[in-house]
RNA sequence: GGCCCGGUAGUUCAGUUGGUUAGAAUGCCAGCCUGUCACGCUGGAGGUCGAGGGUUCGAGCCCCUUCCGGGUCGCCA
């Protein structure tokens, strides 16, 4: 297992030498000990009696320590002590037999001959899984014994691994100036956004404070306050459903925020924390140097039919719309068309070509088309498809010069010589070649193409390993026509600053009006979305109005954010990369319970302690309440 | 809330076309064993097949309802 996720023993942190449990961790005994009285305590973690003589395995935190009992009186003492009771043992460490050292333990040079044994806690003898293989042990029995699946080294050291991550972000913040403060757990419920939960007040009848979605208004009025960088390990309150990689209730965030700051300021930080982080909590894995890619959200939907991509996928789309207006094919025609080239494609057997079908029609696509380039002899099949790929924009000169290669498929009918040799030409098609269509109206065309992307780059085996690819998706539109009412309505945060302004405001078509709106992204998950935010009164109201917003509303539903941007506001911008998620990509886990110490369940239950749970009548008429 | 997958011994799973007493591994219990390290060997206990109803001579298996878990869509400013 990798260096950083094994256990530490550093010599600061060993126990006091005159201790009454423990002298020594079970992790930390060494050859050069030998000779030593020890005394170490921990969980029992295998017994093997063989009559005679009996070995047993004792864990802690640290490690494992093989202990031997030769003393009959002693091995008496274990009778009925079964695995995980918690012993502590006095005795004297002694070498291994050359041939009885065990290389697959620390400590496997060594083992404690025991003089002594002391049993601290008894263990019921059957346990309701078995610790080592707790991971492989259906969820819902390990989180109601989390307690003991976290004993498992596996899962434990995912817990210390979490750790060190945040500690590593605290120092790095630190070191580029910004401060941790807390902000409140008790606060107001926001009107916009996730549902809040709610925590009913005792003092004041029929009140309610809420748990924050996320420290937002309380780091921009930090902001007003003058503190200039201000960062937090930000627990965050949301009451929506969960998904694998979203935790249900509760979760935190690396939140932070910077006075007088740009969005380039912003990324600047983000990049050099996440690129200090990644590289340091991974091996050898290849993590995008800073500057990240900036991709307009427009180009992002466009060539990767997402505003979150995967970068490791060298799959892009490319839009062939204008190229179809002219082609007598109806179901391409009035519609909006996308085109994915893939290399040395062509010569996979035709079940691969129906299963990529079989898929489009499961996500709700009519078809899939496609046309390959006619494989030249000698071109192997099977060759693995290479990342170099073309768009629509770079015609290669050569390839337009050659002769108009053979197109074969399902759409090459539709297309005549000229129209084929323009394709070929415009997109550099080469023999084995294929290229995929993706057809539909502007509002689905480019969520199927994203999908057809990342399924083609999974099937063909072409998402690069071990590596790390962020970008920040910038320029997020600050408008959009809400699919359900048909009006006008904020398409992210109504607290970002438009880019241009208020002039923008008053001045530009809604829809065409950007907004200082960022995300940033790795592998395809999004970490976290932030924005300069707008700290202009006159130019917020004007954003609410745009939105269809009173401007009593805007009062009423944020009174301590506007009224604060009345006394002299810095312009600050921020952002708050998700804190599980970064800890799930680095330890490569695809569920963000793995790397929670209690998680709840996707019902948003703890089984464990029983939450939620009911209350007494008192409890219930001390905070109002009167249960329907 | 919709859709998909799952629920069989403490645990992980198998269980054929509906057909005898529902199996394996592991754990547990008892006995034996002085160099193992997931010790080994012998024996034993352990099941409301998630629950309820239906079809059938007969249901772990088929049908309906329901509960629980996971995934996903909605949702997550």
């Amino acid at each position: 297992m990798a260096d950083h996720l094994s256990y530490e023993n550093k010599s600061e942190r060993q126990c006091r030498p005159d201790g009454r449990f423990r002298t020594r961790t079970c992790g930390e005994l060494r050859p050069s000990d030998v000779g030593a009285e020890a005394r170490l305590a921990g969980w029992v973690d295998t017994i093997r009696d063989h009559g005679g003589i009996l070995f047993l395995d004792l864990r802690d935190h640290y490690g494992l320590t093989q202990i031997v009992f030769h003393d009959a009186g002693l091995r008496e003492r274990l009778a009925g002590v079964s695995r995980e009771s918690v012993l502590s043992i006095l005795g004297e460490v002694t070498p291994r037999d050359a041939e009885t050292v065990n290389p697959a333990l620390a400590t496997g040079e060594i083992e404690l001959r025991a003089r002594d044994v002391e049993v601290l806690s008894h263990a019921a003898a059957e346990l309701p899984f078995p610790i080592r293989e707790s991971h492989k042990t259906r969820e819902e029995l390990r989180l109601k014994y989390r307690f003991l699946d976290l004993r498992n080294p596996e899962v434990h050291e995912k817990i210390i691994f979490r750790a060190k991550v945040i500690a590593f972000l605290r120092e790095r913040m630190a070191a580029h100036g910004f401060l941790e403060i807390q902000t409140p757990i008790l606060t107001a419920s926001s009107p916009e956004g996730a549902r809040d939960y709610l925590v009913p007040s005792r003092k004041h009848h029929g009140m309610f404070y809420a748990l924050p979605q996320a420290p937002q208004q309380f780091k921009q009025l930090l902001m007003v306050s003058g503190f200039d960088r201000y960062f937090q390990i930000a627990p965050c309150f949301r009451d929506e459903d969960a998904r694998a990689d979203r935790a249900p209730g509760e979760f935190y965030q690396l939140d932070f925020e910077m006075s007088f700051a740009t969005q380039e300021d912003v990324f600047q930080i983000a990049e050099d924390v996440m690129f200090d982080t990644f590289t340091r909590f991974t091996e050898g894995g290849a993590v995008t140097p800073p500057p990240f890619p900036r991709i307009p959200y427009r180009e992002s939907m466009l060539r990767y039919g997402t505003d979150k991509p995967d970068l490791r996928n060298p799959l892009v789309i490319c839009d062939l719309t204008d190229f179809f207006a002219d082609v007598e094919f109806k179901a391409f025609q009035r519609q909006q068309v996308r085109g994915i080239v893939v290399r040395n494609c062509a010569g996979r057997p035709r079940s691969f070509f129906d299963r990529m079908v079989d898929y489009a029609t499961e996500i709700g696509m009519k078809g899939l088309g496609y046309v390959s380039v006619g494989a030249q002899t000698g071109t192997a099949a099977t060759a693995a498809a290479t990342p170099d790929v073309p768009t629509a924009a770079a015609p290669d000169s050569a390839a337009a010069a050659a002769p108009a290669p053979e197109l074969k498929g399902p759409i090459a009918k539709f297309l005549s010589p000229e129209k084929q040799r323009e394709l070929a030409a415009s997109l550099s098609l080469k023999p084995d070649d294929t290229l995929f269509f993706i057809s539909d109206v502007p509002a689905l065309v480019n969520k199927y193409a994203g999908q057809i992307r990342s399924e083609l780059g999974a099937r063909l085996d072409l998402i690069e390993t071990g590596a790390y690819r962020f970008c920040f998706i910038v320029d997020y539109p600050m408008y959009e026509i809400d699919a359900e009412s048909g009006k006008l309505a904020f398409t992210h945060n109504p607290f970002s600053m438009p880019q241009g302004e208020l002039a923008a405001l008053e001045t530009k078509d809604p829809l065409e009006i950007l907004a200082y709106q960022y995300d940033i992204v790795c592998n395809g998950v999004e970490l976290s979305s932030g924005a300069v935010r707008n700290h202009r009164p006159d130019i917020m109201k004007k954003a609410f109005e745009i939105a269809g917003y009173a401007e009593e509303e805007l009062t009423t539903k944020f009174p301590a954010l506007l009224n604060a941007f009345h006394y002299g506001a810095p312009p600050h911008a921020g952002m708050a990369p998700g804190l599980d998620r970064i800890v799930m990509l680095l330890l490569g886990e695809e569920n963000i319970r793995e790397v929670i110490a209690f998680p709840m369940n996707s019902s948003a239950q703890d089984t464990m302690m029983g939450a939620p749970g009911e209350v007494t009548e008192a409890q219930l008429r001390e905070v109002h309440i009167k249960l329907r």
